[in-house]
DNA sequence: TCCTATGTTGTATG
DNA sequence: ACATACAACATAGG
């Protein structure tokens, strides 16, 4: 259930992939991750080529190969909600839900995307230039881009809304998501359910720079981690571990979290440090 | 059985 | 056209 770390996270699990090349693609046309995608096409040039590269961002994660005859192929990958990746050993049967194999012989592994829920999406371009569903993303929340005055704006056209809502705005705050929303307003002692517009200035200033430091934060301990282990939690210290507790505790005032479903999603904040008006 | 789920999108309404 | 709200997507697990 993958956000901007996690994202980054299971991105590197395809790391021992990158030099080899994919012998034969293998894929299920009918699944709903496949959507809008020719199947027929995706398979036929991704075979015989070389994975080169990857990239995460947001909670998109982009592929780069090279085909046979040179030409430059972008693969896509979103995660929706129970998406992952995972390198095989050469031989093994695939599991349920598994929908693209990308068999690399050569280095006794297949490359595999599996998503049992099927909210994620495969993508696929072919062509010297990047596709747009990559190069249209919003400029990342740890990029000098991502300031104070863009998010000022964004907020101001959203007066009405939750913040807890607008958060989750993948055009002004690509790759937060909502655990990541609810730490991000905890940290800055905002209501999820203020409205945009009755924030103060300092209020957003606090929630620009949480942001950046919810981001960065989770990317050095998420994002970076060992993959040949499951990806760790953030500290105690953080609002993480205690929003799913049964009479969880605010790890700062010690006093009860509340939970509710605020922008359509479950939401949980602390009362003590989190008010409405 | 019923409820929930770290996401996105299409549609209806204002 | 724009902002907002919400159902729908599909499956597994408590």
């Amino acid at each position: 259930m993958p956000e901007l770390a996690e994202v980054e996270f299971i991105r590197r699990r395809w790391d021992p992939g990158l030099g080899h090349v994919i012998a034969t693609v293998r894929l299920h046309p009918r699944a709903r991750v496949l959507r809008g995608v020719d199947c027929a096409r995706l398979a036929r040039r991704l075979a015989s080529a070389r994975l080169e590269s990857s990239a995460a961002a947001a909670k998109q994660i982009l592929f780069r190969l090279t085909a046979a005859d040179g030409e430059a192929l972008w693969l896509g990958i979103h995660l929706g909600m129970t998406g992952e990746l995972r390198v095989r050993p050469a031989g093994l049967p695939d599991a349920k839900s598994e929908h693209l194999i990308l068999d690399q012989p050569a280095a006794g592994q297949s490359l595999v995307f599996a998503d049992p829920r099927m909210f994620g999406r495969v993508q696929f371009h072919a062509g010297s230039t990047a596709p747009e569903w990559w190069t249209q993303l919003a400029p990342a929340v740890t990029s000098p881009e991502f300031t104070l005055e863009a998010v000022s704006e964004f907020l101001r056209r959203r007066a009405r809304a939750p913040i807890k809502a607008v958060l989750l705005m993948q055009q002004r705050f690509p790759g937060i998501g909502n655990w990541m929303a609810d730490e991000i307003l905890w940290r800055a002692a905002i209501h999820p359910a203020r409205r945009c517009g009755e924030l103060s200035p300092a209020e957003v200033k606090k929630l620009h720079r949480e942001t950046v430091w919810v981001a960065r934060e989770a990317l050095r301990i998420i994002g970076a981690a060992d993959t040949a282990a499951a990806w760790p939690d953030p500290p105690a210290t953080w609002l993480f571990q205690h929003r799913w507790e049964d009479g969880g505790l605010c790890p700062r005032t010690k006093k009860p979290l509340e939970r509710a479903e605020i922008g359509g999603r479950t939401t949980c904040w602390s009362p003590a440090r989190q008010t409405l008006a």
